[in-house]
DNA sequence: GCCAACGTTGGC
DNA sequence: GCCAACGTTGGC
């Protein structure tokens, strides 16, 4: 089992949005970068994400599971693009905050924090149950 | 709203 | 294959 992040604005779609398509989840389409898209095509399914709001919240908000490997991105013209497709699990009790993910010696070395622009990305599994843990939720 | 960091594109 | 120009993202 990996675990992930995506990394969504919440104006364009946020954890409402996500949850709201309930189990069957959705595609997580728009991704043009070759990094992120190669995150992609390594997730299998059930592999476990956080799904967190960048912009004006800056927090990680949720948990979501893959529910279907990479594909085509049925938004995409062009074929190179390719995306999973997600569905949300649970809710934070407790948003964490980009903040207290800085503050923290052991979030260091996330990659949310030393390469802030990629939007899909690998979060090691100390890093999950660390923030598994402020967030008072369940890994 | 600005700007730094980064990725991509295209001319040479 | 290099690099300048440009576009985009995301934190502040």
């Amino acid at each position: 089992m990996t675990y992930w992040l995506f990394k969504s604005e919440p104006s364009t779609w946020s954890w409402q949005n996500q949850a709201e398509k309930g189990a069957e989840g959705e595609e997580w389409d728009g991704v043009r970068n070759y990094q992120a898209r190669n995150f992609m095509r390594e997730m299998k399914l059930g592999d476990l994400g956080f799904f967190y709001h960048s912009q004006s919240e800056k927090a990680v908000v949720g948990i979501v599971e893959v529910c279907a490997e990479v594909h085509p991105d049925s938004k995409a013209d062009d074929p190179r693009w390719e995306c999973v497709d997600i569905r949300a699990v649970r809710q934070f009790t407790q948003p964490v905050t980009l903040d207290q993910i800085k503050a923290d010696p052991r979030l260091g070395e996330m990659v949310l924090v030393k390469n802030s622009r990629l939007s899909v990305q690998p979060v090691l599994p100390d890093e999950w149950a660390a923030i598994c843990e402020m967030g008072q939720t369940q890994p």
